[in-house]
RNA sequence: GCUGAAGUGGUGGAAUUGGUAGACACGUUGGACUUAAAAUCCAAUGGCCAUUAUGGCCGUGCGGGUUCAAGUCCCGCCUUCAGUACCA
């Protein structure tokens, strides 16, 4: 009998299918256990073996809790609402429902063959109107909700209002816009309905707002800062600009301190709440008001520092604050104006590129000091940004380096308030442990107490008080697109109405086309039936509307984000109709005990999940309020690209007459990503000289047009990218209508001699006439695997050649799984051999080799620390290395000649969380009936390990010489003796006298000498 | 700049609380089997030196230190990757 993994592995997938093997019950006598992948988003592209690296962990660990008796919760669906499907759409008028429904089969097939244990039954998938009927749902409760910070959590609008009608807002305290006025009762009550209700949205935890938001032209739609990668759009790296729009944004900002305390009780990687905290940006201090001089107005700022306010010795504000047009004097007008304009046409990436240079323009007025009453001038700047805290700063040049830089350029004062510091020497060295001089009360204090009496005298005099502030901005909820959920809301004279919730889900509309229409709406505004009508509780014609009882619905719709914020609780109760889930089965389930995903949603999908859970909580919806209890984050496995390098100057593609008559043009040059980014002249010449020599040859006069091109938009045109697999080539060049020389390209690269060529339309294809061509160079870089790079390796091949058990124990042995690491099918042999030899210690050529002999001591010995060793592998996510223990059993036991059922069967329980099919199919050989999936797993015997002998290493003055096998009953002495004795020691000391011997028993014995 | 992670053979990577550095694989070399190949099996494989075996020296990014003993602990650097960035 061979070991034919293409048949075993079709059967048991057929077999766990057909039997429902890994359906979980909601209720149990087992204890519960929920591992959760992070769904993926199924991408037209499939699964490359990088995907299901983190699934394969997962699914050894549920399986593994399965055998130790629990209840295992282990679902998957798909995060279906996406961008890819949409652009799909725009291009080819494909609905992105059909372009999804075909992706899901593929990935669902590719996930089926790598034998995961899934429970299909909870599928859910985002952009499905019975999944997102209660994604609208919680927009619903968010809607209907405010934040009470007395009693730190979220409660209903109604209880608002009953307050407002008691006392207005004066004695409420709750998250807010900035701008919410004061109110008394008789205020409110005087109210008309529309501004009772414009009052009442500044409270909701979702909200209309006119926010600045990252505009994206090309894509036509607003990103979330996440979204955004080095000032361009993560998704095709177009440019984003800053644009006001009107907006649902949700009231995040109002969960900041739970949000970051809540991460003290999770058990997630340090890096990753690391990364939340900063996101979330706590910083304690003061805001402080000043007043202005000679005008009616005051500054409010934030400062960390309140203790160093007598060190103040002017102000800055952002260009965009909107005090600088009011208290600038006419004499400063001009300058100021300048600036202003000159740093609004400066995009956000100059700003921020260009950190060094110092500039500003005093405005001509002062402020007060408010303790001296001296006069501070008010100058602005463009290092203080409008976006943070007030927009406004105090400035103390001997404390913080920024107000220094500013101070000693502009020759602003620099009042020293540090005892016995220079500020002329000292840098900014904390100054924590510093006493305060030169500032009244605060003198002799340290920065504590400082702090402490700096609020203190602020309060008394109504100009400051105690402040936390927080870097989190609320988020932006909406999203001009047509593939996400629609909100199931509609207008009344422009305020947003809720759709009650019986009359949910509101379903995508269908359009004519996918872009924003004419006058630049969204997508759905091509929608022709999409107005809702209050008397019929229906969606309706658009024509329909007449502002009575029928009127428009949003345009909108939500963005990713929305539908994986509460997927993991769905799957607890996914087909319920009635409720989002049942008290039942989140009672019983709770929460996601082992999450596992990739570490790039840290401050996205991460932090908003956790804020929607949160707010659940306090809904009384789920019994605990952080969703996972422990997180893993699974590294990318990388792909290895090859990059050929060429420069070639042609005259059919010169820009323009002036570089023809000078003959240069030499943007040909492609130079891998990573080398590109900081590539100089020098640097470039070590690399490919030759091609350097060519732009040097004085044909080329100028070295100030050669590019490094590493743009999205050149690639087809300068870059040849060819698959590193030698018997598939890939030459990707477009904007060319010649045929490559495959000829020459084989003499140039022998390692493809025998290769078939295949080009982007079936042909090869090379660019046009060339005047100068270099040498091809290729250089291999690890990067991400991406369809662009030719360096996706697909588990598909995988599977048919080496099977699904090779995939899931090669996936796990490349390395620890949190860690970044390349893909090389090569070493695949290694664990596919190591499976036959699996199945050679059951089977022979011929037969079932399995006997009921009575095991032997090393057989045992074997077991038991394999056992020990992938238990504690597993309870650590150390993987890899119980990769390498099963090689070590099998080869120990292959090499013992063991056929003994009592070692055999429980080995394969000890497998099969890593290799189920192989597993499964000897587990049934040996004759069972009932599924491997559920069998015990075996317990660890210690008293098999107990050795009587212990072969110790000696080493002289640490260093290890040879090994003498002792009794491990020996004492102390007993060892000293016995090594002094031996002839190997003598030699060693050549003479000399031990000056010191150090036993450690059953361990190692060292002489220094 | 700040925060986090990491630097070990030709390669991926092992190494409980400090205790035999390089497990387990890949690759490479040699051998067996075969007409041949594949498959399988056996042996060698960190570097350098020596050799008749026994051996010796150097080795975990770099420089110090603690210790009988350091990949592991401490101090000071360097490099790489990731996140974040004028946050007052």
């Amino acid at each position: 009998m061979t070991y034919n993994f293409n048949e075993i592995e079709q059967k048991w997938q057929d077999h766990w299918a057909k039997h429902e093997t890994f359906k979980a019950e909601n209720n149990s006598d087992k204890p519960k256990y929920y591992v959760l992948d992070m769904f993926p988003y199924p991408s037209g592209a499939g699964l490359h073996v990088g995907h299901p690296l983190g699934y394969i962990a997962s699914d050894i660990y549920a399986r593994y809790k399965r055998h130790k008796g629990f209840n295992v919760l282990h679902p998957q669906g798909y995060d279906s609402f996406g961008l890819p499907a949409e652009q799909y759409a725009i291009q080819t008028g494909q609905h992105p429902a059909v372009t999804t429904e075909e992706n899901i089969k593929t990935y669902r097939r590719q996930l089926d063959q790598i034998g995961f244990s899934f429970d299909w039954s909870r599928e859910v998938r985002t952009s499905d109107p019975s999944y997102y009927k209660w994604t609208q749902w919680i927009f619903i409760q968010l809607f209907n909700s405010y934040y009470c910070n007395i009693d730190h959590k979220a409660e209903n609008i109604t209880e608002l209002i009953k307050e407002f009608e008691r006392a207005g807002n004066t004695h409420v305290n709750a998250a807010c816009d900035e701008d919410t006025p004061s109110f008394s009762s008789e205020d409110w009550k005087a109210y008309s309905e529309l501004e009772k209700q414009e009052i009442l949205l500044k409270y909701r935890l979702t909200y209309l707002a006119e926010t600045e938001v990252n505009w994206c032209p090309a894509l036509g739609t607003v990103l979330a800062n996440d979204e955004i990668v080095n000032g361009v759009s993560e998704r095709g790296g177009h440019p984003v600009v800053r644009k006001k729009m009107t907006q649902w944004s949700m009231r995040i900002s109002a969960y900041a301190e739970r949000l970051l305390q809540g991460l003290d009780t999770i058990d997630w990687t340090d890096s990753l709440k690391e990364s939340q905290r900063n996101w979330i940006g706590k910083s304690v201090g003061a805001s402080v008001t000043f007043m202005v001089k000679d005008y009616d107005a005051k500054i409010d700022v934030f400062t960390t520092r309140p203790d160093t306010i007598f060190g103040v010795s002017f102000m800055t504000l952002a260009p965009e604050h909107e005090l600088v047009s009011q208290i600038t004097t006419a004499e400063q007008k001009a300058e100021v104006e300048a600036y202003v304009e000159a740093t609004a046409k400066r995009s956000e990436r100059d700003r921020m590129a260009d950190v060094k240079t110092i500039s500003g323009v005093f405005t001509g007025a002062y402020a007060e000091h408010p303790f001296t009453k001296a006069p501070i001038p008010i100058w602005i700047g463009d290092y203080v940004l409008a976006s943070y805290g007030t927009g406004a700063v105090m400035a103390v040049p001997c404390g913080d380096q920024r107000d220094c830089d500013f101070a000693k350029y502009f020759g602003i004062d620099i009042p020293n308030i540090f005892e016995g510091v220079d500020i002329s020497e000292e840098a900014f060295a904390s100054k924590d442990n510093v006493k305060i001089a030169n500032s009244d009360f605060l003198n002799g204090m340290n920065y504590k107490k400082a702090t402490k009496r700096a609020i203190y005298e602020l309060e008394q005099i109504g100009q400051g008080k105690g402040k936390t502030n927080y870097r989190l901005r609320d988020a932006v909820f909406s999203r001009q697109r047509y593939w996400g959920e629609p909100f199931p809301v509609y207008y009344v004279n422009g305020m947003p109405q809720m759709i009650a919730a019986q009359h949910l889900p509101i379903t995508l509309p269908e359009v004519e086309k996918y872009l924003p229409t004419e006058t630049g709406e969204p997508p759905l505004g091509n929608a022709t039936v999409w107005a809702w009508d209050t008397s019929k509780k229906e969606v309706v014609s658009n024509d329909l509307i007449d502002n009575k009882t029928i009127h428009p619905l949003e345009l909108n719709t939500m963005p990713g984000w929305a539908g994986s914020s509460q997927y993991f609780n769905r799957y607890m109760d996914p087909h319920n109709e009635d409720e989002i889930f049942s008290k039942d089965a989140i009672d019983y389930w709770q929460q996601v005990d082992l999450y596992i995903g990739g570490s790039e949603h840290a401050t996205g999908h991460l932090l908003y999940a956790r804020f929607w859970q949160k707010f659940m909580f306090d809904l009384g919806l789920v019994p605990v309020d952080e969703f996972a209890k422990k997180l893993i984050n699974q590294g990318m496995i990388l792909g290895t690209s090859a990059i050929a390098h060429r420069v070639y100057c042609h005259t059919s593609s010169l820009k323009n007459e002036k570089e023809r008559v000078k003959g240069v043009y030499t943007s040909n040059i492609y130079v891998s990503k990573k080398i590109s980014e900081e590539i100089e002249e020098d640097n470039f010449k070590e690399i490919n000289k030759d091609i350097y020599d060519i732009i040097h040859s004085g044909l080329l006069d100028e070295i100030s047009n050669f590019n490094f091109n590493n743009s999205e938009e050149k690639v087809g045109e300068e870059i040849f990218h060819i698959s590193t697999n030698p018997t598939h080539v890939n030459v990707n060049l477009v904007n060319s209508s010649d045929e490559l020389d495959i000829e020459a390209f084989k003499n140039w690269q022998p390692e493809f001699s025998n290769a078939s060529f295949i080009g982007d339309s079936g042909k090869v294809l090379t660019p046009r006439r060339m005047e100068f061509v270099s040498d091809f160079k290729v250089s291999r870089e690890v990067e991400k695997m991406s369809k662009r790079w030719y360096n996706v390796v697909n588990p598909d091949h995988i599977c048919e050649q080496y099977g699904a058990d090779s995939l899931r124990l090669y996936e796990m042995f490349l390395g620890p799984l949190e860690q970044y690491k390349p893909w090389n099918t090569a070493g695949i042999s290694g664990v596919h051999s190591f499976l036959k030899k699996l199945w050679k210690l059951y089977y022979d050529d011929t037969s079932f080799k399995v006997t009921d002999a009575t095991p032997t001591k090393d057989h045992l010995k074997t077991l038991h620390k394999t056992i020990k060793k992938v238990e504690e592998d597993i309870d650590n996510f150390s993987f890899n290395t119980s990769v390498s223990t099963f090689m070590i059993a099998v080869n120990e036991l292959t090499a013992q000649k063991c056929t003994s059922r009592e070692i055999l069967e429980p080995l394969l329980v000890l497998i099969s969380p890593y290799a189920p099919h192989i597993a499964e199919e000897l587990w049934e050989a040996l004759g069972h009936k009932q599924s491997i999936s559920t069998a015990p797993f075996p317990v660890f015997e210690a008293n098999h390990l107990v050795e009587s002998s212990k072969e110790y290493p000696i080493s002289f003055n640490g260093k290890m010489r040879f090994k003498l096998e002792l009794s491990l009953d020996l004492s102390k002495d007993d060892i000293e003796k016995a090594v002094l004795a031996d002839e190997r020691t003598q030699n060693q000391l050549q003479g000399r006298e031990p000056k010191k011997v150090i036993v450690v028993p059953g361990k190692i014995v060292n002489i220094v000498g």
